[in-house]
DNA sequence: TATTAAAATTAGGTTAGTCTAAATTATTGT
DNA sequence: ACAATAATTTAGACTAACCTAATTTTAATA
């Protein structure tokens, strides 16, 4: 039941890609994700499969199994409550926690992982909005929808954006763009679908389709 | 300049055997520190030694070049205040800090070490007692003795424990000795050379020829 | 249906870190 | 000084994770 740093992270990898999407991760966007060959993926993929971690076969690709599932969601819950850590206790800024938040969901304590929680007040979402799985497993759900559904005209709060790499966050903070932040959908570009939006002090910024449909609102 | 957490240990291993004693570390008391095979230290030390983090040859053992005690030190100050942060912070005691913070020494990231250091008020001595370096590397000195070398009838301050083992803090925990407690030196017996202490409340106890030396005090 | 292209796998190799067993080199006591 | 003992090193092998290159399997298309 104890597993290596490597493997929680295919296992986080075929979450992620198993999320958003139709059937499971093959093993070419395992190996993109995980920036690896994918030659690497299918020796760990037998392994995995061997220690009913995942279900794999060629046609539906790898999924998780519920013991997987468990595990995965404990490494997200670690990794999402590091991160509102960062933020909230150490003055990092959210372009800056990924990296290090990769380091920090290995760490083994639960312990350490039930006080985190605490003192962080048992926090539902992660500074980029992403929800924080509890003590069980649960997430919490939200309906948010990404900006270029939004009917023009319409106030929203930005609630959630859907890529944690610093060079999109700082693009966001170059555009004042946060969570919570309220902005209206004013325009949406017949030519390049982008998204004209105001936000508050009346100012407006162009975003790209590209951008617009990582940022999810409510 | 960048370390595998194996090679950290190594050179951790390689200071803390420098430190208390004679000459450089050997071969075996790394292995035993390490719980590996004597045979496994070879190669290693082979290798540290051609990155030029240490000095080594069968006369004198193993010691630490000026890189590698730089980076040993900062090793070392990262655990100590990990394991501060887990006592100040996440109510853990100080028997239950050593295996987590053997974990969280290994995260790298310099923003992170100094907010921890900010955070817990730039503390100059770890859970333990033991002295943690500030960002130059500087360790603050102090004079402490163990308790065995105290004249009888003195009344002093724990200051500092050797011994970083769950089962030596739990057994002080149960003699309800701990950091900065005061203590009066009464006997030390003839035969078995252990100490008897008086605690506040007048309490004694007594502490054996073993536990005595490990205890420091000022 | 046969050919081509894409995806997955196999084969063989590498590096880090470990092991055991055997061989070598030092140290030490009489 | 020399045998016994202790410490170290060498040799050879293993596992986890990766690689490249070649091959096989599957899917797509003329």
């Amino acid at each position: 039941m104890v597993l290596t740093i490597t493997e929680e992270n295919y296992l986080k990898a075929i979450f992620s890609l198993g999320c958003s999407g139709e059937g499971g991760a093959n093993n070419q966007s395992i190996a993109e994700k995980l920036s690896i060959n994918p030659a690497s993926v299918t020796d760990m993929l037998r392994r995995l499969h061997e220690k009913k971690f995942i279900d794999y076969n060629r046609a539906d690709g790898a999924k998780l199994t519920k013991e997987g599932l468990k595990l995965t969601i404990k490494t997200v819950r670690k990794h999402r409550l590091w991160e509102t850590f960062l933020v909230e206790k150490m003055n990092f800024s959210w372009s800056e926690v990924h990296e290090v938040a990769e380091q920090l969901e290995h760490i083994q304590s639960d312990k350490l992982l039930n006080e985190l929680d605490k003192m962080l007040g048992y926090p539902k979402f992660d500074p980029h909005g992403d929800p924080i799985p509890d003590a069980q497993g649960k997430m919490p759900i939200t309906k948010a929808k990404p900006l270029p559904d939004i009917e023009i005209g319409r106030k929203v709060r930005v609630v959630n954006v859907a890529d944690n790499s610093p060079s999109f966050l700082k693009y966001l903070d170059k555009q004042e763009i946060g969570l919570n932040n309220i902005l209206v959908v004013k325009e949406i570009q017949d030519f390049d679908k982008s998204v004209l939006v105001e936000l508050k002090g009346k100012k407006e910024v162009f975003l790209s389709h590209e951008a617009s449909k990582k940022i999810f609102v409510e």
